[in-house]
DNA sequence: TTTT
DNA sequence: TTTT
């Protein structure tokens, strides 16, 4: 049935990609995502509240995220919530639920350590024309609009 | 710092919403929606794939889902990711993920028992007038745009 | 640079889609949906509010949507905000703006006319194999999710 | 009817705010904002293409917006469209389309000229204390989660 | 556990 | 011009 499963996110990295290169040419690259949220309470207070996504991205993407975030990024994502579920060792059901990406694009201009000689390695465009282009053209700063709909991926 | 949550999803209601009153006025609605999304395998085959989500919903708009929701509903949900992470008996830390629920509409039509005089519980619109009208004046299906950023909730 | 260009809108058509044969294979449909508000004004008094949007989709879409909607249909989109900028008679520079529709989903069951013998025209998923199905295998209702981004159209 | 009218958008402004002081107490700004999305023609050149989109804030986010924004600022946009529709001279129908701004927060880091002690205008925060105090709060660069729906504007 |  |  026609169903729709949308998460939009704009936060910033708390720690570098973590990257997983598997047989068969798959690689898979795991985030960590904040955002942040900012209300009064009762007392006119000021409250930050965080959330803390774990985000999930598969192919080029991967790649893309490896070579470019880390750290402090500041990132929009487009995804759908994906759970896993399983049963653990005491014969539990458990559930562990991530954002897996559709597109992403960093905001905030480049990160800091780009732009030097050689940080962008020219050779990227030309051994995955295709979609690391996408990235090379915006002067480092990733813009990935592709949508992963055909990817046939293992899950 | 300034961040993004947001939540979109369209499906159905996998059971009747469970509702909790609890003291000093709060309620609590609790929902499972299904998200289906078909696509194609690598042979070919279509494949559905279901995700189910945890809402929450609070105040007004728990009681308008209590009144108006059932299982099977369909409807249009926007929130936000919301996480609640604790100890487990083994001192594991565990974490539940939801969708806050900020506004909802039903898709459509309305439900079957509705649309008659005096089909919609003349009490709920009595213990919240000002939001609870909003679904009142539709004619019986809410439609719910009402945003939850001042209801300061518990937590 | 990095850009989001993204409107979700859920609303009921206004009239029957009216749908252009192109030379070289090109199809496009052009939609009228209306999204209505309803918000109390100063006084208490309910008031709707109904915005007409001009929806536009080409290729297999617009196909669907020639077979499957029609006047009062309720669908809930996807797609990106686009203008067509130009000089009228008089020398005015004048401009139109609509919505370039990415994905589409009919919401709320099928239409009343649908499911009948012969009503869900069977060629046309052999014509169209790959996307056409997707709209045949819902069992009617259109179920459509495919990205047009590499649809590489004229404009 | 219930109804969904969103837009999301990322881009850069380009120029600066445009902001009117009304009678009664109402600011209204005006921003063009360009959101550039970059795809390869099928000769596998990559182009550039830019919306530019015209948005309408009041009230509060207005006065922020005057405050924080300038031309070339990054920002996240949530709202609605809106048209205006009219008799031009000639008495033809003319019609207009705007975003209607629900919430923004700026990407992207602080503007430059902003976070020494004393840089935010002092007279912001004390004139609108509520809302204005969102934008000091967090160290210059606004983050506005506001709802307008109860704003009762004149339109 | 929903829906088509 | 839709829908409730």
């Amino acid at each position: 049935m026609a169903g729709v499963n949308k998460v939009i996110l704009l936060g910033n990295l708390g720690a570098d990609p973590e990257v997983k290169y598997l047989e068969g040419d798959n690689v898979v690259a795991n985030l960590r995502l904040a955002t942040t949220e900012s209300y009064k309470d009762r007392n006119g207070n000021r409250v930050d509240q965080t959330e803390w996504h774990d985000l999930e991205l598969w192919g080029p993407q991967a790649k893309i995220a490896e070579q470019y975030l880390k750290k402090g990024s500041q990132i929009y994502v487009e995804g759908k919530i994906k759970s896993d579920t399983w049963q653990d060792d005491q014969g539990q059901n458990r559930k562990r639920t991530k954002i897996r990406v559709i597109s992403f694009t960093m905001v905030g201009g480049k990160p800091e350590g780009m732009g030097g000689p050689g940080s962008t390695a020219p050779t990227a465009s030309t051994s995955t024309p295709a979609k690391q282009a996408t990235a090379m053209n915006t002067g480092g700063a990733p813009d990935i609009s592709m949508d992963d709909a055909d990817d046939d991926l293992p899950f």
